[in-house]
DNA sequence: CATGAATGAGAATTCATTCAT
DNA sequence: CATGAATGAATTCTCATTCAT
C-alpha cells in the first residue's frame, strides 16, 4: 500500500523490459514488432515509446544492465586475494548462475550482441571488450606470479576462457547440452578444469 | 567451346556468391539489400532471383558450400592414425586457414549462421550440431586411449575447442586480437596449448 | 483578492496562447507538437487540453482574437471622414503595426491561416472573405465618391491591396526584405503609393 | 506502337506526378497519403518510392518543373526591347495562363510551396526569391528609364506587383473571386492596370 | 486546476519478391 | 539468360487525445 502508488509507475517500465526479454529470447530481435513486446508486456504499443526511444534502445538497456553487473563482478573478484583459478570459476560460476537465473536474458545478450558482430555488437565493442579485458588482467597477474604459465599472451587465453563460457551457454541455448539443474553446477567446474588444467593427463 | 557458354553462366552465380559475401561481411544479412548484394556483383537486380529462389537461400548456399568441407575435413582427420593432440591442431588449423583465406566469409558464417540461434542458426542446427560430434568423437577417442582424461564429457570438451576457435576468429572479427599475418600461425598453436595443457603449468 | 485567483487561471491560459505563438512561428503548426507548447508555455502538458479541446482550437484562438480585432478596426476606419487613401493607408498601418508589435502572430496567421488554403484557410473563409469585402467596401465608396477610378472591380482592387500588404509582411518573415525599424514606417507609405498612384510616373 | 514501349516506362513516372497534383490540390500535402497518390494515379503504392525517394521529393518535383520555366519566362521577357509595362503583363500573362492552363497545380506550388513560409518555403528559399530579383531588376531598369518612378525601391515594387498577382490566384483557389474564361483576361490586364497607374485617377 | 502516464490510430518508408519484356 | 520496373505487405515511429490521480 505505502509504495505501490510511486512503485506502479516505474512498474510498467520494469514489464516492458521483461517482456521484451521473452519475445527477443523467442523470436529474436529482428523477427519481433514492437507490438508484440508491448502486447507481451501487457502495456499499450505508445507507452514502448514513452519510456524508450527507439526497439533499438530497449536492447541496450537490458544489455547494460547486465553487462555492467557482470564488469563489476569481475572487477570485484580481481580485487580479492585468492588463487586465479578462483577468480576464472568465480566469474564462470557469475555467468552461469546469471542464465540459471534469467536464461532468456542471458540468450537475448550473447545472441543478440555479444556475438552480433553486425549490429549491437558494433555499437557495444567497447563494453564487450571490457570484459576482455578485465579477464585478461586477471590472468596476467596470475602469469606474474607464476600461477599460470606465460607461454600464451593473456589476451589470447582470456579468449579461451570467455570463448569457452559463452560455447556452454550456447549449447545449452541451442539445446545441444543438457540444462538440467545439476548441469549447471558440473559446468562451472568443468570449464574451469578445461582451461585450468586442459585436456591431457598430468 | 561447348563449356564456355555453360561457364559464362556458373560465373554470374559465382560473382553473386562473392558479392553477397562482401555485403553480408560489411553490413550484416539483414541490414543489406538484395539490390546490394546484385551492386556489389556486377549483375542485374533480377538476375539474383534467376539464380537463387530467395535472399536466404544465399546464405544457405554460403554457409553449406563451406560448412560441409569443414566437415569433410573433420572427418578426414579424425580416420588418421595421428595423436588427439594433432587432430585438434589439423581442426583448428582448418578453420583458421579458412580465415585467413577468406575472413569475410567466415565472418559471415560465424556472425549470421552459427552464432544466430533465432534465425539461421536454428535452421542448421543439424549441420552445427554434426561439427560439434565429429570433435567430440575425436576426444571421445583421445579418452579412451588414455590420450585425454575423462573426467570431462566428450561433449564439454568439444564445446571448450570449438568455442574457443570461434571466439579467437570473433576476436580477429571485432579487432580485439592482431591479426597479422604470423598470428595466424602463433593462434593455431595456442589453440592447441591452451586446450590440451590447460593454463596452469605442468 | 477574489480576481487574483482567476487571475492566475487565466495567466496560463496567454502562457499556453503564447508559447503556442511562439512554437508555430518557429517550427509550423504541423511540425511542433502539443508537448512542444506546453514546454514553451512553461506549463504541464494535460493543461493544455485543460483550457483548449484541441491543438487546432489553439490556432483558432490566436487566428481568431487577432483577424478580429482587424476586422473591427477596417469597420472603424471605414466610418471616419476621412479620404480613400487615408483609410487605406490606416489599414496598412494597422497590419504593419500588428507586425512590428508581435511578427511570430502576424506570421503565425498568415502562414498557417490566410495562406493555408487547405487546412485552416478553409475553415476560417468566412473571417478571411470579411477583410476582403471590407476592403472592397472602401474601394467602392471611393469609386463612387470619383476618388478611385472605377474601371477595375471593387474586390479585384482589394485583393491588389491586400495582396501587396501580405506580401511585404511576406518579405519581411522570408528575410527577403528588410525590417529594420524605420522599414515599417517606409513600407506604409510605400503600400499607399504603389497601390494608389501606380509605379508609372503621373 | 512506335513510342508505346520506352514511353511506358517514363508515364508511370509522369502519372504519379500528375496524381500527386490532384490529390495535393483537393486533400492539402499534408493531409493526404502516399497511398492516395498511388491510387489517384493508378499506381502501385511502391512505385511511388521507386521513382521518388520520399513524398517531400514529389512536391519538389513538381514545384521545380514548374518554377523553373517561370524564371526562365521572366528572364526571356526582360531581355526583349519592350515598354516595362508590356513585360510586366507578359509576366502576369504567363502565371495567370499557367492557372487557366493547370489550376490544381498552380494551387499546389502557391499554398504549399511559395506561401509555406515553414515548411516546402524556407527550403525553396532562393528559388522564390530569385522570381522577386528577377521583377525587381525589370523595375529598376524602368525607373532607370524613367519608365518607372523611382521613389518606391525595385524590390519593394515587385513585392507589390508579385503579391497582387499572386493575391488574384488566391482569390481563384479560395473561390472569393470569379474564374470564368474571361476573368483571366481581365485579371492580366486589371493587375497591370493597377500597379501601374494606381488606383486614384490620372 | 494541474500533472504526466497511457492509449492507439495513422503514415511514411523499406524491401523481398514477382513479372513482363 | 538478363533486365529492372512493378507490387504490396510489413513495421517502426509519431503524436493528438484521454484519463487516473
Amino acid at each position: 500500500m505505502a509504495t505501490s502508488g510511486s512503485q506502479q509507475a516505474t512498474d510498467k517500465r520494469r514489464q516492458i523490459l521483461d517482456g521484451a526479454v521473452r519475445v527477443f529470447a523467442r523470436e529474436g530481435f529482428h523477427r519481433c514488432r514492437v507490438a508484440d513486446i508491448a502486447d507481451e508486456a501487457g502495456v499499450a504499443y505508445g507507452l514502448v515509446y514513452h519510456y524508450f526511444s527507439s526497439k533499438d534502445q530497449i536492447l541496450d538497456t537490458l544489455f547494460l544492465e547486465r553487462w555492467d553487473l557482470m564488469l563489476e563482478e569481475i572487477a570485484r573478484v580481481d580485487k580479492q586475494q585468492v588463487p586465479a583459478r578462483d577468480k576464472l570459476a568465480a566469474v564462470a560460476g557469475f555467468i552461469v548462475d546469471s542464465y540459471r537465473h534469467d536464461p532468456d536474458l542471458m540468450k537475448v545478450i550473447i545472441v543478440e550482441v555479444t556475438r552480433a558482430a553486425n549490429s549491437f555488437g558494433r555499437s557495444h565493442l567497447e563494453k564487450i571488450r571490457e570484459a576482455y579485458q578485465l579477464i585478461a588482467v586477471i590472468i596476467a597477474s596470475a602469469q606474474a606470479s607464476g600461477e599460470f604459465r606465460d607461454d600464451v599472451t593473456p589476451t589470447f587465453a582470456a579468449m579461451a576462457f570467455y570463448g569457452t563460457v559463452e560455447q556452454v551457454l550456447t549449447g545449452w541455448i541451442f539445446d545441444v547440452l543438457p540444462d538440467a539443474a545439476d548441469d549447471y553446477d558440473e559446468a562451472k567446474s568443468f570449464i574451469v578444469a578445461a582451461i585450468c588444467d586442459g585436456l591431457e593427463p598430468r
